[in-house]
DNA sequence: GTCTATAGGCAGATAGAC
DNA sequence: GTCTATCTGCCTATAGAC
């Protein structure tokens, strides 16, 4: 299987993630992309007409491709802390990359992004509570791992740990920490 | 006891401090202090000649004020769950005021930061968690509260939680998800 | 300390040729 | 689809008068 050679449109996306994630909303220009993809600012206006709509198209790409990796997962592992590990090591992957997640990134520029964009901002936020309130619930019905309380609250506060802990591990260039504190953090839903 | 009218140098720093806690580094400029606080953006370039310099001495101030919090918090309360819980509603007074913790919020902003400035950030979480290091560490050999692992570990998990949580709940518009999440924290905490 | 005026550059976006 | 040229407006910052 080959990997096709990537159109212009898609190399705009990947080079324009990356700065979203690395340098937030307002810390990127056309000016930027244009040099790292080799083609104009006009041209970029004419695959996106305006930085809105290049964001949107941003954040419904990566909520996609999350909804793939999540899908895999449900696929591939079958045991509750498995499912959990593995969701965790998505966010390993966008550090070893030097990137803070890309909604994470946004929601901190929230007040400035347009509407469009901050709502697609929460639903994503809600699709990745909601696979895990299931895969939480789930797991406790099978007696795979043990918590307190409601699942939705336990997934909120997954969420929030590992979007926090992105936050400060890429500060701190610290993914090592980060690790310990997603280890921690599954083994406090390991059976005892 | 009176409070003294704010000198424009305060001011300044007050309006900056809202500007930088709503909308990042790169999402204001000098044109929107020099609205609110009335004077023009030449004189602000009197007070504070560079906007490094400016979210510099934001910064400065905000470690200074959260070092008198803990300390009151130090003098007024003597169980540790006490102190955790007036610990996290510092938190919740500034998300009650639409805002992201400053430091938080140039954390997502790092890479678009002057060094200096990344400098004091750092400082700022590594102050909040060796506070909650040894709060956590005290309570622990009081059996006040009950935790696995090092001290440290959880204080990570602590500032993690709350700096993410506040990301989201600030998106949602939720305040009364964030005190949740931290009221089970604190629960996770308590002696069972 | 505060102002007006302005520099010099970059932002997002458009017109029109090829 | 991509280009050059250009627009308008905003950015940080400075000069110099009051």
């Amino acid at each position: 299987m080959t990997i096709a050679a990537p159109d212009t449109r898609t190399r705009v996306l990947d080079v324009a993630e990356r700065l979203v994630q690395t340098r937030g909303f307002n810390g990127f220009s056309y000016a930027d992309i244009s040099v790292e993809v080799g083609i104009s600012k006009a041209s970029l206006h004419y695959h996106f007409p305006t930085k809105a709509e290049l964001v949107g198209c941003l954040v419904e790409r990566y909520e996609h491709d999350f909804h793939l990796a999540v899908s895999r997962i449900d696929n591939s592992h079958d045991h509750a802390l498995d499912r959990l590990k593995a969701y965790s090591e998505i966010y390993v992957r966008v550090l070893k990359a030097d990137r803070m997640c890309l909604c994470g990134m946004l929601a901190a520029d929230y007040t400035t992004l347009p509407d469009v964009i901050q709502k697609r901002v929460l639903k994503f936020f809600q699709f990745n509570e909601d696979w895990l309130t299931s895969a939480l619930s789930r797991g406790r019905a099978r007696k795979e791992i043990t918590f307190a309380g409601k699942p939705s609250e336990a997934a909120h506060l997954l969420v929030s740990t590992l979007e926090g802990a992105m936050l400060l591990a890429r500060a701190h260039k610290d993914i090592a920490r980060f690790r310990l504190l997603a280890a921690s953090l599954l083994k406090g839903l390991a059976l005892k």
